[in-house]
DNA sequence: TCAAAAGTGTTTTGATTACACCCATGT
DNA sequence: ACATGGGTGTAATCAAAACACTTTTGA
């Protein structure tokens, strides 16, 4: 450690800008979109980016990523949204003014509501996720790093419901798994895996929703509680890989 | 965005301090342990932690938890070790004296030489994870992250081969995973799996090895170019999940 | 009555498990 | 000879894939 006896080097540590960026996710029209917001000023004016900010003086990254995600949405209620982790980036050169080290984040919502412009972002835009190219910043990989890990995390957790309203159907979350994957599934399997897996949805008595204006009326779920999938929903194999 | 059109605006951020925390494992006599060091000074004077230190001003944190590494362990060759990135840990309490916020990796390694407490540290030593409790700041929580990780990373990636040297025996490999989950496995049918696996390991033509003084040589492998592992290998049911 | 979406059943295929057994080496 | 660890074979079991079929709704 690069610690003197009495106390922190005071040449050991510069000091660094903390910021939290996010990769926020939400699935329309069977498309995976990504919110992005457009920068007022250099570097990078008028390049789209991910949306993000500094770390308050006395607040977390979880925090200031819930804060900012409250912001840049405009959604009351982001408290329940799910947000996780993804990695901090922290390449010298990555913001051409200084050093920043950033902690990246992934949020996943249900709905779409229209983006805004939270704050001081000139707008806010929901892109579709493979239109979104050219960011600012090292913001084009995180995008990617945080899309590889939203589609691996749907085959070992039920991370899928956190892109569905409190109760869908089983078609609705079938969706999910379909657009994140690029693949189609069988209906009768992908059901009987859902349902046999312990905590992963529970059903909610009575209720049903008509989904295609028509058809039968769909049975509706709650997310259920468990974290992980055992056994896990492997994705159809990618191309070259074994069953 | 917490910026002014002119620029970043100067209350926006404080300053923070960035530092590595890394979690070093390796298998010793069949148990997984861990490289801890003892702090020599306030706060946790006495107490052990996990090793660290400052981001210098003009490397990454990647780089310098692989400087870090190899200061903690005396190893020369450093890069081709295993070490990923977990999370970051930046809750405002976590260093009594100041904002500290820190990138946390976990690191493995094949062979165990005995620790030297490099730099500065006091000394340092390899623990069983089992007896590395109450540790400095929050590197409880940190280790026992880092450990989760590992387990789950075990079952879909071919990152127990970062546990052996660079030419190990399939029984060692099994070793590997039977000590990180605490299960055992039957090497018939993991040796079928492993093989089956492709780019999880490679044979090395007409190589063998006695492993325990006793018994047949073993052949030997060499870790394989997969990343992930398609089919992925499960740990056995860990109590009340399904099969 | 048809189309559309939900939901059930069944057959077939393939993977995994749980063993029994053989091989090569040191003592 | 036998203990020890490596390696092969196989029958039984279990899960998954593929697909035919029924149900319930709106048009």
């Amino acid at each position: 450690m690069d610690v003197v006896p009495d106390g922190y080097d005071k040449h050991a540590f510069e000091p660094f800008a903390v910021t939290v960026d996010l990769a926020v996710f939400t699935i329309r029209e069977a498309a995976l979109h990504v919110l992005l917001v457009e920068r007022g000023q250099e570097p990078y004016a008028g390049r789209w980016a991910l949306p993000g900010g500094f770390l308050r003086p006395d607040e977390s990254a979880e925090r200031a990523a819930r804060r900012e995600l409250g912001e840049e949405t405009g959604l009351t209620d982001v408290a329940a949204l799910h947000l996780e982790q993804l990695r901090t980036y922290s390449e010298p050169g990555r913001d051409p003014r200084m050093r920043v080290v950033s902690v990246a984040f992934a949020a996943l919502l249900p709905d779409a509501p229209e983006a805004h412009g939270g704050g001081d972002a000139a707008q806010a835009r929901w892109t579709p996720y493979d239109t979104a190219r050219d960011l600012a910043f090292d913001h084009d990989r995180i995008l990617a790093d945080a899309r590889d890990r939203i589609g691996a995390k749907l085959e070992y957790t039920g991370l899928a419901t956190a892109f569905c309203p409190p109760e869908f159907t089983l078609g609705e979350l079938q969706q999910v798994y379909e657009t994140v994957w690029g693949t189609a599934l069988d209906r009768p399997n992908f059901r009987r895996k859902v349902l046999a897996t312990p905590g992963f949805v529970e059903a909610v008595p009575g209720a049903a929703r008509l989904t295609g204006g028509r058809g039968k009326p769909a049975a509706l779920y709650r997310a259920g509680t468990a974290a992980a999938l055992h056994p896990p929903l492997l994705r159809p194999t990618p191309e070259g890989r074994p069953a």
